[in-house]
DNA sequence: GTTGACTCTCAAAACGTTTTGGAGAATGTT
DNA sequence: AACATTCTCCAAAACGTTTTGAGAGTCAAC
């Protein structure tokens, strides 16, 4: 409600001392310390936040980008996180603005409008790319940023990112373990770290066992993708008897290939991301999961330690994948 | 980069002329205009945000307070909308930062936090209360705002919500005309506006065939809830046949308890939000969605227009229902 | 040659806060 | 009594922009 200079006035002191007395300084007495949070409790005081911002040269904001470009914006937990985020964030002044980026700009763009105006403290960006220019950028302006998802940029950033390789590795050694031979993929586009990283699991399980990678098909992460790639894996004259795919919507679009084509579900199938409807998929999809508690608490936390000027290669953080078994993975590795 | 202060030095010219100039001010000739802006663009300048905002008095943000209550935050679509949202914000210069309600706080606190520190331009408000603490709060503070959902306000104030009651009457409606007369419905707790009117849906539907209304059972919005409160109806000494669910959350959780108490679906199931996980269940989960396109926008005009002054009476959209047929609403009234 | 109108430019104020560098009074020390 | 120290307080500057009110210069009309 009030001003600062109004609050001063009513009680007789300068700015200077209100505002101190409000910060809690040591120099000004205990005395008027309190009769001046008394009258600014009272009169329900706020300091401007632009003003603040402004004399600090905080923007007391960090921004992450949506890429609204594939299909929907994230999966469902993202919003949890988000918010998860933005309420640790918060606790420290800092607010989460989220920055969809419109059709027709480049990721880059929208960062720039940020950075340049001054407008964040940091960044938050998600879906990176091997060589991600967002990332160059940001590096190069010396703004603060997280990433969920790694690069491969030659200068460290700090991530967040589960163990891709280890956890489509584990997984094609096990279909393997279960006597499984022709192991199909289902890749994501390879531009995409999280796509790439995860082809390499896979391909590097087939080679220790010694089989062979060729049956690896690429497509969009969506239900689509999943789909239109899994018919042409099941086009090959020797067939895969098992399929570990990028994400679980690509896989849930495999089932409705293996559905078309098969009838049933004589193929193993394990995805990625333990999206909820997996669990009313038939059958219901086995997937994998990043590990670790509160991601939204952590993306805040590295977040805030890099605004604080700690250095990258501390602020890494690589979560072990988890297998969530359902039925999916289960078929025997006989079918024709 | 640069200062306006630098930028004018650098052109010769005075802080004010550059300021104007690249505002299109007509009183600065269109030599000076084009050199400045050639200059500005050439350094990369962009005003600095707080200061701007500071001066102009303009936060240049929307809150949308986030609910992290009961489970999680929002449907699948809400980061989406969010996003439509933020997207045409920002083309009228405005950024929507998102603020979780830490649990312990109310919302009113976090409109208060955000209200009183002049951050905010205005709000958006999701998940209204017939008697809604968070509408009264900003109504005596005269900040715009819009709600995702009704209230029981005396006072008009923006909203966008869907016709929950004719909804909810159709669908009853229906079921009778398909020979229903034990239908039932699921209903979330009542102080929610959207809860209340659905339930009043239900009600009237029933009350015009001359049926009693007596087969109704609360419980929180989420799958669990809907499990509860569906094992309650079927204790009842004659059970219904059908069920109206107030959400597709309930509506899962209901068809849970069929599948344990029945064994199969015997009971019709119909629920609202059109979930994507509803067409995975089986029976594939017939359901219904508020009709209109490209939400977010609706939402950011409805903002924009607010903060522009507009009456709120001109800032009302209540939008139809429409069904969503999938298989679960088919079973006939036979069941035991 | 004065007046008025018009064009272009700028100095200064304002937005509301935080921070700097003291000033004045009280207290303690020699 | 003189000097240092501590305790409270404050005037003024600064953050970077937008806006106000006015000052030069030019031109045409009287």
């Amino acid at each position: 409600m009030a001003n600062l200079k109004q609050l001063a006035h009513s009680l007789g002191l300068s700015i200077t001392t209100v505002s101190r007395a409000l910060d809690g300084y040591s120099d000004v007495s205990a005395a008027t310390r309190a009769r001046v949070r008394e009258a600014a409790e009272a009169a329900g005081y706020r300091p401007n936040a632009s003003a603040r911002r402004l004399r600090k040269q905080r923007a007391e904001l960090v921004a992450v980008t949506l890429p609204s470009d594939p299909g929907h914006v994230g999966p469902p937990h993202f919003l949890d996180m988000l918010s998860g985020c933005a309420e640790h964030l918060a606790a420290a002044g800092l607010n989460l603005v989220i920055a969809p980026v419109p059709r027709g700009v480049s990721e880059l763009e929208i960062c720039q409008r940020f950075v340049d105006g001054r407008r964040v403290d940091a960044m938050l960006l998600v879906r990176t790319k091997r060589k991600d220019e967002r990332v160059e950028y940001l590096q190069s302006r010396g703004i603060p940023f997280v990433t969920n998802g790694r690069t491969e940029s030659l200068i460290p950033h700090p991530f967040i990112d589960g163990d891709g390789f280890a956890g489509f590795r584990a997984a094609t050694l096990r279909f393997h373990a279960a006597g499984h031979r022709r192991i199909g993929h289902i890749a994501g586009p390879q531009e995409y770290y999280f796509a790439h990283v995860r082809r390499r699991g896979w391909q590097a399980a087939m080679e220790e066992c010694g089989l062979a990678t060729d049956l690896c098909a690429e497509g969009a992460p969506l239900e689509q993708g999943g789909y239109l790639a899994a018919l042409e894996l099941l086009r090959q004259p020797s067939r895969p008897t098992a399929l570990v795919c990028a994400t679980d919507e690509m896989a849930i679009g495999a089932l409705r290939a293996l559905r078309e084509v098969d009838g049933g579900s004589q193929i193993s199938i394990i995805g990625h991301d333990d999206l909820p409807m997996g669990a009313f998929t038939s059958p219901p999809l086995s997937t994998m999961r990043m590990t670790g508690e509160n991601l939204g608490a952590t993306f805040a936390s590295l977040l805030l330690r890099a605004i604080a000027g700690e250095p990258a290669e501390d602020l890494q953080e690589l979560h072990a994948i988890e297998f969530v078994d359902r039925d999916s993975h289960r078929c025997p590795p006989v079918a024709a």
